[in-house]
DNA sequence: CCATTGACTTCCACTCAATGGAAGGAATTC
DNA sequence: GAATTCCTTCCATTGAGTGGAAGTCAATGG
């Protein structure tokens, strides 16, 4: 009867991570049929791959009948050299920065044109923030994102200003002004917004660099402070910087 | 010509998750040969199979032509509970611990008869120390182990008493002292080990409770001090515990 | 300079594992 | 108690996956 009727063009191993890709942030447990339908896979076969990924400990199976990432892939997940190499060696250094200025400490990474947030630390005066370990958002309208965008290979420079969305009136939009923002931000060393991101909040950063001297992430604090007061913790944020660049690949 | 001599009794998504399974702590990172050994599957399918993974960004493959664990892996898995919902919320907690106490804090869970170790925060007097995240440690043997065994299940208790395996001349192997010891932990509401898994480091742990009383993970202080002088620190660690608890699922 | 080695990539005819519609359960709602 | 929703199992069909072999490329060394 069955059988005939497949999906030609696609391979097992896609279906496989088709059904994984259907958790994110916002979707982070679902039921069998949520899947099928967000991986856009039959029942029967959703199933069946499901099945294979809880007996290897990918999923878990919640008493609900829903399902939700499982520690395998958790652990899985902390091998990446995001995790390894920049988050374990950055983290004693955001947790002082976050205890001595209070703030909100981000560290994020290049992922296309998008700004990677890697580790967030809440300072004491705990600002709500809209980052979190994992979180993309837009290299124009943060400040991690400019220092990244600073120091970006002119390909990535040209994308990235073809898509400066608007997201809060306060947003930089214009080609001509980001581009001088961004040399502004090479040769002083430090960017800046203000309610560019979030209507509210500013934030300055800086870039974290390798031991070959290239931008491997961007260091960065949130803040409901004026600019003014921000400004004041840049030496702060480079101090903890050059440690984290001191401190890897020992 | 090929083709006949499968690997009959063997799903493709098995292999899939086998490619993924040669990745540990020992090997972060690894070429197509050593993936394809350590998988146990032939060359050709190996080459194909994360060809698929590079392409999906669960692999990533470096300048030397060996592969690493992707973002996209790295952020499927922060979705994990362990991750989403017990360290987004400890974290805060563990820091102020470790600012306080000067000591590495450690956050764990039960993960069959091992000690899941989900965070750990070096404090300003920085002992090296063995667990990272994602380590596992055996339940017997570390603080925050007992803690989690004293609150397991019959079932567990019995299958870790069995496996009590020698880590240290300090480590505790007879079955009556340590199931008296557990006794002891739930009574007076906290552990201890003295060099019981590494030399030269003492340990206490509390329990941290979910919203509907049991317990859900381990909170824990390590440290080169004697036991008289970490005991002090009981009282700070059940006020963290209380903390998470109270913050969690808002 | 060419032989050798090792690591990776591509190819292709064969075949069995994967397929998915349908039917059967189980639990919940109206 | 009928309808609905969600999950699980079944099975004949077939094309996606297979893996040995041959090809490519770079590095080593004689």
């Amino acid at each position: 009867m069955a059988g005939g009727a497949r999906d030609p063009g696609r391979s097992v191993t896609s279906k496989a991570l088709a059904v994984l890709s259907a958790f994110d942030l916002r979707t982070p447990s679902a039921s069998l049929t949520v899947i099928s339908d967000r991986a856009g896979l039959p029942l029967s076969t959703t199933h069946r791959l499901v099945a294979e990924l809880v007996v290897w400990g990918g999923l878990v199976r919640k008493a609900d009948g829903c399902y939700e990432i499982g520690p395998r892939l958790w652990a899985l997940g902390l091998l990446a050299p995001v995790s390894r190499e920049l988050r374990e060696v950055a983290l004693p250094f955001m947790q002082d920065l976050a205890a001595t200025t209070g703030e909100n400490v981000h560290i994020a990474v290049r992922q296309g044109i998008h700004a990677l947030y890697i580790e967030r630390i809440a300072g004491t005066r705990s600002v709500t923030v809209v980052s979190r370990s994992g979180t993309e958002l837009p290299l124009h309208a943060t400040g991690v994102g400019k220092v990244l965008l600073a120091h970006a290979d002119q390909v990535i420079v040209r994308e990235a200003l073809a898509h400066l969305v608007r997201v809060t009136p306060f947003t930089v939009v214009e080609r001509g002004r980001m581009v001088r923002q961004l040399a502004e931000i090479r040769r002083r060393g430090w960017a800046e917004t203000a309610q560019e991101m979030t209507m509210g909040t500013c934030s300055v950063a800086v870039a974290v660099f390798g031991q070959t001297g290239d931008v491997v992430a961007a260091l960065g604090v949130v803040a409901t402070s004026s600019r003014r007061g921000l400004t004041k913790l840049v030496p702060a944020l480079q101090l903890a910087s050059r440690g984290i660049t001191r401190t890897s690949r020992r």
